[in-house]
RNA sequence: CGGAGCGUAGCUCAGCCUGGCAGAGCACUUGGUUUGGGACCAAGACGUCGCAGGUUCAAAUCCUGUCGCUCCGACCA
């Protein structure tokens, strides 16, 4: 490819828009131009790297077992009911009418579909086990599309969809696209960890996301430095809080006491009262499925509410507001308790839920259910009437590793991919069910597995750039090879040599760009460098005079090179650096 | 959905407070000089100041509405 015959638009300045580095080089560096908010326009160079990410997934999804299918984003609203999904991921749903006013869907993932293909088309064991994906758009109105590609309305997504008819098969190619997802972000050049992950209000323990770490990201990663353990916050666990809860108990009764205009945690802990957080209970209110209930944690903790949703096996939860609140409990947020007295009427009966590190707490502090005033010598167990322990909290950095015992640490990062055990709650609705040997009828046990593959190319920018632009791994570079003439008159000595080395890269099976533009040189190495080619060779006259042209790995040191090798030493460089990241290898089987 | 900020040339922004000729840098066009890390000189072209309404002799500027973009929040009582 000839420079000036595509398309890179490149830009000297940061787009006013762009908040972080990836997006900003994305944008600069011509490899993305946006639409509005959450729609982009892929570029040459965009388009170029995305393939390759998107073939490097096929490759290992082949390598892998699974079946490539391509299902319609327009998707009929029935089979949405059909699952429950229609009112339950309404949120997220795009809908669309047609001429005769009928409603579709966007679709924003294919269970539905894949099911009901395999609902019609699968009635025997000795069909399975099966795994169909596919490379495809997916439509999520997100509550706020941001950072580029990374949470946007429209995304490439590859997904994964299995059928077993066990559960014990159905874990085997679970670990099959576990290791196959452990493969793909290591050719992309990524430093992905598989993490534990929630797994809603289905339960069970099969669901790892594959994180990208990186200031930037939206989610947020607990794990050990022993690699025993790797958690997403809304699942971590820990052995508890560093500071023990008080247990000692003197005897004391319960005492009510003024606190007027204390309605935080750090208040009460300030002068005059002098309450350390983690003396004190920390009471939320909660609507779950439309009714109240309690929520008790310690005043250093957070509720996760990955956790009480899990705990409550609802996601039909939600903070209650201040006027919610007020007419059953009788005072307001910031002076909110659970002990039993105080709790009249309606608010008798409310369910509370206590985070396992309350147990056995004992001269506490909580709010008095009247304003401006709290109670000091709480014991939990004799104060309050929990109607259930479990663990409620947010694991905080520093707490003790659960398999290690060493202290944890907390860090951000990208979600680039999901590996989930379904079950059989789409097989039973949608009736996607076999016949084993004897006859008898199962609902297939499936797995999803997704990989976000326009947002892991954006996590390959982030996690690989430097000052002066994009670092691309060799195996996801729109070009492996740009090749730089200082001059571009057609019968120079140095258009003429840049021209013989291009064609002869290209015989030997490397991309390359050829830098064909008429500027001037500075101009050109800026753009080589921010676009992030990973191998440049510039041809100039000086370098020529000697019989030399020059190599220069991005990001890395110019080596000057006799023209006669240097087609060899570029080929070897590349071949070295393929290998590094384990390509060719799927297509060596 | 709540809050904040911003919408002015293709891009990045100034001008707005205090109403009075539409601006700069980059990019673009032409000519010249340059040519190993985002050149220089000269001349030029480029605008519905997001949109609609209002106030005013006069609106980019003040007011109202609306649309769009960005950020924060939508647990931490």
């Amino acid at each position: 490819m000839r420079w000036t015959s595509t398309f890179i638009p490149t830009l000297k300045e940061n787009p006013a828009d762009a908040e972080i580095i990836s997006h900003q080089l994305l944008v600069r560096a011509g490899l993305v131009r946006k639409l509005t908010g959450g729609l982009y326009t892929f570029l040459p160079m965009g388009l170029r790297a995305l393939r390759k990410i998107e073939q490097i997934v096929r490759e290992e999804m082949n390598r892998a077992g699974a079946i490539e299918v391509f299902m319609p984003a327009l998707q009929p609203p029935d089979i949405w009911q059909q699952s429950g999904r229609y009112v339950s991921a309404r949120e997220v749903l795009y809908k669309v009418r047609d001429r005769a006013n009928k409603e579709w869907l966007l679709g924003p993932t294919h269970e539905e579909v894949i099911t009901t293909l395999v609902a019609g088309e699968i009635s025997s064991y000795r069909q399975l086990p099966r795994n169909f994906y596919q490379i495809q758009t997916k439509f999520r109105d997100e509550i706020r599309p941001r950072f580029g590609l990374m949470r946007a309305k429209e995304f490439i997504m590859k997904d994964a969809y299995s059928f077993d008819v066990s559960d014990e098969a159905a874990q085997a190619s679970y670990q099959k696209m576990y290791d196959a997802y452990t493969r793909i972000f290591r050719r992309c050049g990524l430093r992905a960890m598989a993490v534990e992950a929630d797994t809603g209000v289905i339960g069970g323990k099969f669901s790892h996301e594959f994180m990208v770490p990186a200031a930037s990201g939206e989610n947020e990663v607990v794990y050990c430095e022993s690699g025993q353990y790797a958690a997403n916050i809304e699942k971590a666990a820990s052995r508890g809080p560093v500071i023990p809860t008080p247990q000692a108990d003197s005897g004391a009764a319960l005492e009510k006491f003024p606190t007027p205009g204390v309605v935080t945690i750090e208040a009460l802990s300030r002068a005059p009262h002098h309450v350390a957080p983690h003396q004190q209970i920390k009471t939320l209110v909660y609507v779950v499925e439309s009714k109240l209930a309690l929520v008790l944690l310690r005043g250093d903790d957070q509720l996760n509410e990955a956790k009480l949703a899990g705990a409550l096996g609802t996601n039909q939860l939600r903070p209650a507001t201040a006027d919610e609140i007020a007419p059953v409990l009788g005072a307001h947020p910031g002076s909110l308790g659970a002990i039993a007295d105080t709790l009249k009427g309606e608010a008798a009966s409310l369910p509370v839920y206590a985070d396992e590190a309350l147990r056995g707490a004992g001269g506490m502090t909580t709010g008095a259910n009247e304003d401006g005033h709290h109670f000091r010598h709480v014991r939990i167990e004799r104060d309050i009437r929990v109607t259930r322990w479990a663990d409620l909290r947010t694991v905080q950095a520093g707490e003790l590793c659960v398999a290690s015992g060493q202290p944890l640490k907390v860090r951000r990062a990208i979600e680039v991919g999901h590996v989930f055990k379904l079950g059989t709650k789409y097989s039973e609705k949608l009736n996607a069910l076999y016949l084993d040997e004897s006859g008898t009828q199962h609902p297939c046990v499936m797995g999803c597995y997704g990989i976000g593959v326009t947002r892991t190319l954006q996590a390959v920018i982030e996690q690989s750039h430097d000052k002066d632009g994009i670092v691309w791994p060799l195996s996801v570079a729109p070009f492996e090879v740009c090749i730089t003439p200082l001059s571009v008159a057609p019968n120079s000595p140095v258009m003429q040599c840049a021209e013989r080395v291009y064609a002869a890269l290209i015989e030997a099976g490397i991309e390359v760009i050829l830098d064909d533009r008429d500027d001037r040189p500075g101009v050109k190495f800026k753009d080589a460098d921010l676009v992030g080619f990973p191998l440049r060779v510039a041809v100039g006259e000086k370098s020529l005079a000697r019989g030399e042209i020059e190599i220069k790995p991005r990001g890395g040191a110019v080596n000057p090179v006799k023209i006669e090798s240097a087609v060899e030493a570029v080929r070897k460089w590349i071949e070295t650096a393929r290998a590094e990241l384990g390509m060719g290898m799927a297509q060596s089987r």
